[in-house]
DNA sequence: TCTTCTGGAGCGATTTAGTT
DNA sequence: AACTAAATCGCTCCAGAAGA
């Protein structure tokens, strides 16, 4: 090996750090160690243990890489559907470490990464009925049905809000937990640290990001159910059968037996094409005269969804003040497919009695 | 340029496996 | 047989890529 390669290899050990991360989530190849904390604590301390040993480096080395797979080995043996994962990452493991170097920063990354990260990510609601319920009932209380819009949009803004802070409350505290840690270890240099904390916060994002995914699409749920709850309004069960591209939640009976459905997304991004050969014949067929879609975010619903999903009895329940209602409400060919969301109730009203 | 598709991780509900 | 732990399923959203 020339010696600056040599160099370069040991500018970059501390790169896995980042590396190792991304393997001990990734569930489609390997088996997400990462999301289990008792075994990542395991893992480090044991190897740690072996560190402190009195024997040579390579002896030191071997003895741990063969513990951290009997420790592997042990945890899935029962899992058969995982050993094909398992054994692909007991090799990219062994790839990867080569040196006594490798083993620390695999221990860092288990010890001060994956297991903080597991905790901030834990300490995360994953719903944001708490922030929002008692302040939505208010609006609710004084406004009556004019709030209706507001209760939505601040429902999808305060939670959000709401969870964000906690998110950065998180992220500041963890980040600067592992920045002191990693100041006191005079062998990390100020760019390892750098390339050390990163990982950190890119990983966090990331996977904070996946969880504010999940949080939005139930908040928006949690919203119509609290609606309808609140004024009363009494559900009716799917119809039997029916199954469309598009998620409807909620269903209602209408006072001549027929069905509405009420879905609420903050956009019809997914498969709304699908929709379409669901045409207007099969509702009729489950006796169901309308879908309402609540939709909080609007912009990107084109002409073409509305005129498609229009005629097959769809209907666009929009904020009231919003570009895209002004828009269609005044165009001849759009105005029978949207609506205010403040008219919703009393729509929903006009239909049951 | 606008629309649709894809990849990725999290999570609750459901199903399966394992243990007393 | 009853319970519990683990695994799987089906769904969420968004950024960026690919397609029309």
């Amino acid at each position: 090996m020339k010696s600056t390669e040599v160099l370069s290899k040991i500018q970059n050990r501390w790169h896995n750090v980042y590396w190792f991360s991304r393997m001990l989530i990734n569930n489609d190849k390997y088996v997400a160690v990462g999301k289990e904390p008792r075994l990542l604590s395991t893992i480090a301390s044991s190897l740690r243990l072996i560190a402190k040993e009195n024997i040579s480096k390579q002896d030191t080395l071997i003895l741990q890489k063969q513990t951290l797979r009997n420790i592997i080995e042990e945890r899935y043996k029962r899992t058969s559907s995982r050993t094909g994962r398992v054994k692909k990452m007991l090799n990219d493991l062994d790839k990867e470490i080569q040196t006594p170097e490798d083993i620390d920063v695999f221990i860092l990354t288990c010890e001060n990464i994956m297991l903080p990260l597991y905790q901030a990510i834990a300490n995360i609601p994953s719903d944001d009925k708490e922030f929002t319920l008692s302040i939505a009932k208010a609006y609710l209380d004084i406004q009556g049905e004019d709030g209706l819009a507001t209760v939505i949009k601040l429902w999808d803004d305060l939670g959000v809000k709401g969870c964000l802070t906690v998110e950065r409350t998180e992220i500041v505290r963890a980040f600067a937990t592992l920045r002191v840690l990693l100041t006191k270890d005079k062998s990390i240099t100020e760019e390892e640290r750098d390339i050390i904390l990163t990982t950190f916060t890119q990983e966090f994002e990331r996977r904070a990001g996946q969880k504010r995914k999940k949080r939005a699409g139930g908040s928006l749920e949690d919203v119509t159910d609290f609606i309808l709850e609140y004024y009363k309004i009494k559900r009716a069960t799917a119809p039997e059968h029916f199954q469309a591209d598009i998620e409807v939640d909620n269903w209602i009976k209408t006072k001549d037996g027929w069905m509405i459905g009420i879905s609420c997304k903050r956009t019809i991004r997914e498969r709304w094409k699908q929709v379409s050969s669901a045409e207007a014949s099969v509702l009729s067929k489950f006796k169901i005269k309308y879908i309402y879609h609540i939709v909080t975010y609007d912009e990107d619903l084109s002409d073409d969804k509305l005129t498609l999903l229009g005629i097959q009895r769809h209907i666009f329940y929009l904020p009231d003040n919003s570009r895209r209602l002004k828009y269609a409400s005044g165009h001849v060919g759009l105005k029978d497919y949207v609506r205010p969301i403040s008219q919703l109730i009393k729509d929903i009203k006009k239909q049951t009695s």
